[in-house]
DNA sequence: CGGCTGCGTTGATGTACATCAAGCTTGCGC
DNA sequence: GCGCAAGCTTGATGTACATCAACGCAGCCG
């Protein structure tokens, strides 16, 4: 499957779904920062675009032309090692930004879960327009602060926690970027599969449905229809989470 | 231990090591993009202090007040389970930035491992110097977006490696990073214990010893004394690491 | 000098999670 | 409606690494 990186018309790719000033996310994005005015100096660098899913955004190696920022569906962001082992490093939800540790090449191939609506800026532009609007400089520095800081957190999960801890946290994780999208934060649905939930967490898929099934038996959490996850007692499995 | 962010004479803690002029590691760290003039600027707002081993800086969540600079020496920032399990997420040797991923509370703990000398900042008056220079700001960035793909790196190796793949990627990078700061790339020198390895890499102290051992049997390595490990085949070693 | 302490190594055993292997469910094409 | 494929769950077994336990070897201090 060729990247749609540069290529505007290929199976499943859509371009010009909405403006940016009918941007459903902007309060959430790097756009948050910038006035109607600046916006629109945005919105000349930049190319809405509708991804189906399950297909490669860009790949690990790529040149790095591009930045994007997802405005609803999901995608995810992994690393492979040559005997095809998988991490996936982060899910990306509507409002977050996908670049940020981006030097000359990516470093990882990004993918879509569900059908996504991205927003790409050519880079070098995107650059000139930092040095033109400082505040967009800082605020995508904080974004990246933010991010280096749950990579913390994530670096504390795939280490030190337990596989029941792990889910606990992914969970939480989960409902509290919804709440942040402004969704309700129960009950969390899982756009993606177990696989991938597996590749996130450094875990098989069979001790993903496992650990929740455990869950789920221990009374903390209940499995709805179309992947939702009822948490029942969010205190306990916060506790869960942190490993008290 | 009272962390010493705030306070100026301390056990350990001696204060004013150099100047800004005479840093060793300026074209390694964020001072390197700024002129002499300009560097005078950052001068007035840093202080530069001397720290013993195994002393705590700052604790994750104290405010986040200040921003440092290791010029020499080894730190680690390392995140506390409440039943104390630990996950250091990254050594900081000279040249090394620390604070990228603060907000508001350091959201990780911060201890020298051996001798060390580091700038401090205020953040506030280093917020203010960005506004003024831009590049100093784009520096910062810049520094963020490579730690991220660290990050990342480290994810994978965390949820995907053996142990022996762990090893192998540590020393690797050791290597790498002595490297840039200009010294010699092997043998490798090892400034932390193996407590400390092993709660970098998710494993036990054990298993890093053993590791060890192991690389050592199949005669890709040889340890020396004082705690340095000569990498025979270097080529060998990166072949490991990667997983091939 | 001798005993103590901290750290690294090595050995014996245990276990959380992986691997291997079926079933089960769901959805889709024909 | 039937057959098939893909994904999820559950069970049996294996194993990489953790845990528990000694032991060796400096460095240090009395």
């Amino acid at each position: 499957m060729p990247p749609f990186d540069m290529v505007r018309s290929m199976t499943g790719v859509g371009v010009d779904v909405h403006p940016c000033g009918a941007c459903p996310v902007r309060p959430l994005t790097v756009c948050a920062v910038l006035d109607d005015e600046e916006i629109s100096r945005l919105a000349d660098i930049v190319q809405t675009v509708r991804v189906d899913a399950q297909h490669t955004i860009f790949s690990e190696g790529d040149p790095a032309t591009n930045v994007f920022n997802v405005t609803s569906g999901t995608a995810k962001l992994y690393k492979l090692l040559p005997d095809g082992r998988r991490q996936i490093t982060g899910f990306l939800f509507g409002g977050d930004f996908m670049g940020l540790s981006v030097n000359e090449r990516y470093a990882y191939t990004a993918e879509t879960v569900s059908a996504t609506t991205i927003c790409r800026f050519a880079r070098r532009k995107l650059d000139t327009l930092m040095d033109e609007f400082p505040k967009l400089q800082r605020r995508l520095f904080s974004l990246a602060s933010t991010e280096l800081a749950a990579a913390q957190d994530q670096m504390l999960l795939l280490g030190r926690k337990t596989a029941r801890e792990k889910i606990a946290s992914f969970l939480i994780m989960l409902s509290q970027r919804a709440a942040r999208r402004g969704q309700r934060d129960n009950p969390v649905g899982l756009p993606m599969g177990r696989a991938d939930i597996a590749d996130y967490l450094g875990l098989t898929t069979e001790t993903v449905s496992r650990t929740f099934t455990q869950l789920k038996s221990s009374g903390v959490i209940s499995l709805l229809e179309n992947n939702r996850v009822d948490l029942i007692d969010r205190n306990a499995i916060h506790e869960i989470a942190e490993g008290v």
